[in-house]
DNA sequence: ACCTGAACACCGTTCAAGT
DNA sequence: ACCTGAACACCGTTCAAGT
């Protein structure tokens, strides 16, 4: 019952989100090659044209796209340490890190593919920088000797991890069944950098 | 001074072959979006309907240069064992792994992307797994205690610093400058499984 | 058996013109 | 200020027809 006109007309301020969100609901139905900047305008109801008001270029877009995802990402990955005492917050973010992968395997690929072209939009860098910062940290306190590679191997991992998960690529380990095997590797990353360097 | 035409005419077996190599060309020219069906037959000298007489569509073509990208890639890993003594070779084809990856950016990225289609082409599983099996094998020989966990934390590891350097994401680390990072990190990778699990 | 020409149904992007 | 209509230069793919 409010005043405004619900779906139709987005001549306000809307269509950037509009378009964001439509293109994220591409994103998931078909994947990345399934996001066009013409099937985009169709799903809002708007001319082929109108989404270039809003963003330069197809690249812009996704790249808009990609840093939801970060900041989606950034706090699954932030959350997993709530109530888990400090010296697990680090096997716990990385079961998170893979489990976020794994449950949004369409937008983790988008978030690290080639489109989004190093990373150059600044928003999108920053969101990307949050995310990575929250597990880094917790990996720096694991080694702190070595604070620096620490905080990079153990992000390779979760990646190298997530990306091989995702591509099918580890015999017998699907998607849907993938939790044991995340949960057993997580922590025995976690366990290996404190037994190799005990405070 | 053969009897044969040299450049144009593919009325033989070779357009295929050509294909893949001019696809390669144009991956490494301008990266995975600039390999197109149409821009391919035009390098060839062919029309724009002959390469779907090799290959069903653009993805199988897509697949072909992907394998032979993992031929390539086998080679390089396996060949970094040569004359390295046994208790360092986990180490040094860790390395030659990453490097690979830094060596030919748009050839990995393609071999890991999601255009492949869940690898369901033979040809290029086979390929993939030959490539894997190298370090796999490797890393299992490291920790016998737990072959298979150690095979798969070494590859997520290798993978992931392939892609988080490729993706320009480790602060003040380039492609060019990543040479001694690389060589730290594997080599403390080798020696972490060690440690964990001594003979 | 292998390739061509022409066509179909799309793209991303631009730009004058509308309101 | 924001959007439309129409156009430009492309795509991937198919299919009858050529040799």
């Amino acid at each position: 019952m409010s005043t405004s006109e619900p779906t139709d007309r987005y001549h306000h301020g809307d269509l950037k989100r509009a378009l964001v969100e439509a293109a994220l609901e591409m994103l998931v139905e078909g994947g990345a090659e399934a996001v066009g900047m013409r099937e985009l305008a169709r799903r809002v109801g708007v001319s082929a044209a109108a989404p270039y008001r809003h963003f330069r270029d197809k690249q812009a877009l996704i790249q808009a796209v990609a840093a939801v995802g970060f900041e989606r990402f950034h706090e699954a990955v932030e959350g997993a340490r709530d109530g888990v005492p400090e010296d697990e917050q680090f096997g716990a973010m990385a079961e998170a890190y893979v489990k976020f992968a794994l449950a949004h395997p369409r937008l983790y690929r988008l978030m690290f593919s080639a489109e989004l072209g190093q990373f150059g939009d600044p928003d999108l860098r920053r969101a990307a920088d949050a995310a990575y910062g929250s597990l880094a940290l917790a990996a720096a306190k694991e080694d702190p000797e070595r604070p620096g590679e620490a905080a990079i191997s153990a992000w390779a991992f979760v990646h190298g991890l997530s990306m091989l998960l995702l591509d099918g690529q580890l015999l017998g380990v699907s998607i849907d069944n993938a939790d044991p095997l995340v949960r057993a590797l997580t922590r025995r990353a976690a366990q290996r950098i404190r037994t190799t360097h005990p405070a």
